[in-house]
DNA sequence: AGAAACTTTCAAAAATTACTGAAAGTTCGA
DNA sequence: TCGAACTTTCAGTAATTTTTGAAAGTTTCT
């Protein structure tokens, strides 16, 4: 296969790997793009490279900012701004999970907690505090795991992938 | 606050999860209607809680079913089927992971090492196969550890949480 | 201050995804 | 075999999300 078919063809898959996971298909087409471009682009170059508008590149570059995952610069003497992903998968990894643990596991933590003093003496109310109390159990342990790894370097990473693995 | 309050914020807040993670938001309130009711309910009873169609009841429910995280039963003299949610918090997140990975995580793997061939000279190349090869790499831990996950018991999954975070 | 070079915004349009409800299909008892 | 009781399907509609592109905003240079 030629270089520029499997360029196209991870930009495409990173773009339905995104989707799937509740991140608009141009901004991990953007990410992809950036991951595997060893120079800077501009947002000519995007536009140009995935074909998408102007406002469109710029959201979505804004949102990746936010994220954590592309930074901006400028060359020298130019005008110009020029983006570039930060290449150590890992790190993606920490931050991506960081901020979806903050948007979605965390506010899940604070329902369950408002909800848990409930009074239980009918038999619904009975079965409804203890899916409270088993879902907040969970939640929490999932919680603090995830902090652990968005904490953790590299190499702690690895090397408890490692030993959960093997054994 | 009331039971009926509490009950509605709950499903109300498990709805905006699931959409956060790419499950609808009507499958995941099934789900959590189910999750708390400590008898079966018919299509009627949960169409009504719910108000929502029979039609979306009916592909949501099945959705559920395929999943493994609802299950359907008849009682005894009646022709009406009645559905149930598995209420082992940690087998359906089991259950929620194994379906993920499967529709997630393995497709990626698949396309990397599809990529991985691809011949590397000039710099675009050889970032890009770089970029692979690093994906692959995460990925394939990534996976191992979620199968790991899928296949254990309740008191593994638990320990190795306490394990990690203690430290 | 003015103009060129660029970035950001946002209302409207397009694309995607979810929902409805009536009609078709199925199952079962008599 | 019929009909009641139920379930499933699916074309049309509604809701939501994403994208466009032109206009407004900003920065920098002369």
């Amino acid at each position: 296969m030629k270089f520029k078919q499997s360029k196209e063809k991870f930009i495409q898959s990173w773009g339905v790997l995104g989707s799937n996971w509740g991140i608009n298909k141009t901004m991990a087409q953007i990410h992809a793009l950036l991951l595997i471009s060893p120079e800077m682009l501009s947002a000519e170059n995007i536009m140009q490279e995935l074909q998408i508008s102007r406002g469109n590149a710029n959201m979505n570059l804004r949102a990746l900012i936010d994220w954590g995952i592309v930074s901006k610069a400028t060359k020298i003497g130019e005008r110009k701004e020029y983006f570039f992903a930060d290449k150590d998968i890992w790190e993606v990894a920490r931050r991506i999970t960081k901020e979806r643990s903050k948007r979605e596991i965390e506010p899940v933590l604070k329902v369950l907690n408002e909800l848990k003093n409930v009074d239980a003496e009918s038999p619904e109310e009975i079965q409804f505090k203890k899916t409270l109390h088993d879902l907040e159990d969970f939640t929490s342990k999932l919680n603090s795991l995830v902090d652990k790894f968005v904490k953790s370097d590299s190499n702690w990473f690895y090397k408890t992938m490692l030993k959960l693995v093997k054994k």
